[in-house]
DNA sequence: TGTATTTATGTAGTTAACTACGTAGTTTTA
DNA sequence: TAAAACTACGTAGTTAACTACATAAATACA
């Protein structure tokens, strides 16, 4: 990291959290790939969620990662086209498409839960440092939750 | 935040940091329109280098905000749209472009030097919790740089 | 000194999220 | 019970970073 922006430091904090979900974003994708599997590390949220709840709609996938709904159906798009998930109208209600999925989705979660374990240790060996930055994350999330950057500088 | 993210924990903390950016990023527009000025957050690193350094080129700039050169182009584009800073050819090496502020531009940080103090005060009341997330960065930032996430999962 | 390499800049196209808007079912309400 | 409002989903276009490739100037080297 520069000079500069450490000098200016906690005003360019939004672009030094940028630069750091990429960094690990692509060592996750090398990750997936020296493993020999064919997984994003983008798509991790849905497929966890699915493995774990079962089927849901659309927004209710949406809802539980915490994207917006277009992100989530171009997600759902490429695993869709991976033959990971699967989807059919709702009787109850033919607005909601239920995906699920399907027995290659559940093959290759059960091929990546090793690797995952194995990330779950390499991420922790990282991010264990005097300030834990997952429990930094988890504050800050509480914290603009109750009052936002924007509300707290208004109301200096 | 949602269940299964909690749940999945570490593994998803690229799409936690990277949210968190964003927020913070929107937040930072909002404040700078609501003190009624025109100004992008993400245009603060170069800006504020331009300001401490005074004339420097395209990769010089680049390399001090830690942005690839295409990146920071298309952000020299912009402020020069807006006439905040100007560019000659360096007269010692013709492949180079001299940046520096225009008027304008010493006239915008100067009246946004209140609004960054503001910003700062407000970001410190949100990230100074228990495990402080700027303490966080800076550490993790270190040791990616010693060994990264991709690194440490191969020799696990 | 002419050729090869390196460096600085630029362009094109990609990515992974977003907002804005549109349509079709479902539910509420006058 | 017809109209209004809401909800679910989808598409189009935007954004802010990136990688890959191209070109021109400067430097190194045979």
């Amino acid at each position: 990291m520069s000079n500069v922006i450490d000098a200016s430091g906690i005003l360019a904090i939004s672009t030094r959290l940028q630069r750091l979900a990429d960094q690990l974003r692509k060592d996750g994708q090398l990750i997936y790939k020296a493993h020999g599997i064919e997984f994003e590390p983008k798509w991790f949220p849905v497929i966890y969620t699915l493995h774990q709840k079962g089927q849901l709609s659309v927004m209710e996938i949406a809802t539980e990662i915490g994207y917006t709904h277009p992100s989530t159906i171009s997600l759902l798009k490429e695993l869709e086209k991976q033959k990971l998930i699967r989807s059919k109208k709702d009787k109850q209600d033919e607005r909601k498409r239920l995906l699920s999925l399907t027995e290659k989705g559940e093959e290759l979660i059960l091929q990546m839960k090793p690797v995952w374990k194995r990330m779950q240790q390499a991420l922790t060996s990282l991010l264990h440092t005097e300030n834990n930055l997952m429990s930094a994350i988890e504050e800050v999330e509480q914290k603009m939750e109750k009052k936002g950057f924007f509300a707290r500088e208004r109301d200096l």
